[in-house]
DNA sequence: GTGAAAGCGCTAACAC
DNA sequence: GTGTTAGCGCTTTCAC
């Protein structure tokens, strides 16, 4: 007969909400209820409705559901630079994990670390209606941003502070821990140190606790030796080389990020000299090869960020917040060789 | 008056395409045409349209374009194990980039590289309608996809096929590889070499090609040199101190992957043979610490497999199809150590 | 070249 | 405890 459907036989495509309602003799709200796990269905109902969205392979639609509740999805989107520096993707793990607990999704979009590329990426994820922003901001500035904020959708900048945008941000306690590294080296009778990073906020940072410890130490600063010019691994291992070529070299260096220690070891394995090595940011094998370093929890970077975001989307108009998470000095030995005789005289 | 809007103060939410259109003075649909860039608009229309759509901040709608559309979004997941992983990391990114090209976004997932997580997490992304799934699997039975792929969801399979599904997969030429890196210790002299690895698909096909180059050289193989119970970089530590403790003992060690490769150099820092080594992928500073490597390209692995899944959403019951990336061997020294004499007597 | 009406799959609001 | 109605913001007919 025409009409006349097998309730039994699968749909050609995907089962909706309304098959499974159909096949259960229920409403389509009874399904919804079921499957939100929602309280007001009786135990009998509940069981033949599962039955139903089982042998139809039910599989609710996000899509919708997330237009319906409001045009918000439960998915929030990870900004940064790059996946392929561990950092970034730690922090992604961090966030990833902390997300799930939550029954968020991320989605990831990279900016390849080129500011002109921001705004089209933060864009997109905009597009897609995400429940929040987490942003390693590139760009000089994220006024931008504020209009979406100003919608209710939070942003939360991660590594480094926005630019002309009051948002909440997760950020190490960089000057804090350039000061102990360098009171480290002091302490093990170094009063030549030079500082290696580039020309960046967190660099910016670390340098300033640097110049703060050798202040408080009473140790005079010599700009040469406050490099802000070593961005690649290449980079680093030409300035050292220049350095220890100069007519006063330094008997201690302090690294700006990991890859700025990978030049700074590079250049150093080939070098007479004796020379104390601290480096910001742990990396693999820094331990086999007793490199000391400051570390920081990239994962938990992570989670504070997803913990702003949540923080803020039930509070969205309150004052920014910001979460400073502590780094550790680890000594594996390359900090704590004395300075070595030969580079004081030359 | 009552119903008086002024249409050029900012409605208090966010501007739909509505209020585009009311503000220009066109149907809904027109501005539809503008926004998604289809030439049937004519130059004057088209102006007043963006203007209007710019000066609202009209951001359109990607969840409901996409549930208007059929359901699925221009999303594609990534399920993993840990992001953590610099492999896994480096397929994302590879994914994203190529993603990105093409407009889609990435949503990503950890399984934590618990096969009871697999499907769960696989599900997660399903309801999400996701474009495709690129996965790699972990789980011992992939079965449960071949519905999705029915429904016009593409699956791939990364590093590894799938078990009991029908998928296109990407994975590496880990066999030739292998071998070649045998074929490598063996030409340097070497006659007793190990294999250090785990029980999983990669691991066996690198044992595999292992055995083929000792075959092929009529070089007798030894069970205990075949090892697959190192998972950890701690564990492949321990397995190379038994075997250096053994009483015949290897001159050469081939690694499965790069966390044994960590621990296998642990364990060869503080013994006194010299042991010619080769490890499975590439990692940091292994070019200044002169270690030999068969290295592979991630980001490639993840372009191919966006490939195959755009291939295969306009092919959606087409043959299974694998991608095979070459693999190759980087000399940097590590291997090219000959046999040491003191390792041969003992 | 442009518009009106219908509907993607789901859930909020309000019945009963 | 369960059903009905309406509508999220967009795009697809199909009309003109």
């Amino acid at each position: 007969m025409l009409g006349d459907e097998d309730p039994m036989r699968l749909p050609p495509g995907r089962a909706r909400l309304s098959d499974v309602a159909r096949l259960a003799g229920v409403s389509a709200k009874t399904v919804s209820r079921v499957i939100t796990g929602h309280h007001n269905v009786s135990p009998s109902t509940r069981e033949r409705v599962l039955e139903a969205a089982q042998r139809l392979r039910f599989r609710p639609n996000h899509l919708a559901r997330d237009l319906r509740q409001g045009g918000v999805s439960r998915t929030v989107a990870f900004v940064m630079g790059d996946l392929k520096n561990p950092f970034y993707s730690h922090v992604a793990a961090g966030i990833e994990r902390f997300l799930a607990e939550h029954g968020l999704t991320m989605v990831l979009a990279a900016t390849g670390d080129d500011p002109a590329q921001e705004a089209r990426v933060v864009g997109a994820m905009l597009e897609r209606r995400v429940h929040s922003l987490l942003l390693v901001p590139i760009a000089g500035d994220q006024s931008y941003l504020a209009g979406e904020q100003q919608l209710g959708t939070p942003v939360i900048c991660i590594d480094r502070p926005a630019h002309n945008l009051a948002a909440d941000s997760v950020v190490f306690a960089n000057r804090a821990g350039a000061a102990e590294a360098v009171q480290s080296l002091l302490a093990h009778g170094h009063r030549r140190i030079a500082f290696i990073g580039s020309a960046m906020y967190t660099h910016d940072e670390r340098l300033a606790g640097y110049r703060q410890a050798l202040l408080e130490a009473g140790v005079a600063a010599v700009p040469q030796w406050e490099r802000q010019d070593a961005v690649t691994a290449a980079d680093a291992e030409r300035v050292v080389r220049e350095l220890l070529a100069g007519p006063v070299t330094p008997t201690a260096i302090l690294a700006g990020n990991n890859r700025v220690s990978t030049g700074v070891l590079r250049a150093l394995r080939d070098v007479p000299q004796q020379v104390a090595f601290i480096g910001f940011d742990d990396f693999d094998l820094a331990d086999t090869l007793g490199v000391t370093v400051v570390t920081h929890d990239p994962e938990r970077m992570g989670r504070e960020a997803v913990s702003l975001a949540i923080a803020r989307s039930s509070d969205l108009y309150g004052p920014p917040l910001q979460t400073v998470i502590p780094t550790q000095l680890v000594l594996r030995g390359s900090g704590e060789v004395p300075p070595d005789p030969a580079s004081l005289v030359r």
